[in-house]
DNA sequence: GTGTTGACCACAG
DNA sequence: GCTGTGGCCAACA
């Protein structure tokens, strides 16, 4: 079964347990390539984000309608390589509030990678 | 097939 | 600390 760089990406990202975090360069290390723009990319246009904004392209990649993954795939949960929370579609502030809520701490928009960076 | 863009990374100055 | 530059790979026009 072929799947979509995409579809690796959220599929990895949801076996990211609860209360840590990964980075791009770790996710699409795991992905067996370098692409870690491509993974931020696939972040962007997320057809399954539940914070999506109303800036939805034609996500003709997936049925969105069926929207297998749901809120299961955290795309909050992605992070900079050097913890920085990067961009979020939704806002960063609601990214920060989840994250805290799940028990990451953040430090000044960061998070220690030491104690809550994920590798698979 | 080519060129641009992207929620990036690393290095140089 | 900042900006600029080059590079990486995938998706899209």
């Amino acid at each position: 079964m072929k799947k979509s760089f995409n579809e690796r990406c959220y599929d990895l990202l949801r076996k990211v347990p609860k209360g840590k975090v990964t980075t791009y360069k770790e996710l699409a290390h795991a992905l067996n390539t370098g692409a870690y723009r491509a993974v931020g990319n696939a972040m962007r246009r997320n057809p399954y984000s539940f914070l999506r904004p109303v800036k939805s392209k034609k996500n003709q990649d997936f049925p969105v309608n069926k929207n297998p993954y749901a809120p299961e795939v955290p795309c909050h949960r992605v992070v900079n390589a050097d913890g920085r929370l990067g961009g979020f579609a939704s806002g960063l502030p609601k990214k920060i509030a989840m994250l805290k809520k799940e028990g990451v701490e953040i430090v000044n928009d960061k998070i220690d990678l030491n104690k809550f960076g994920h590798r698979f």
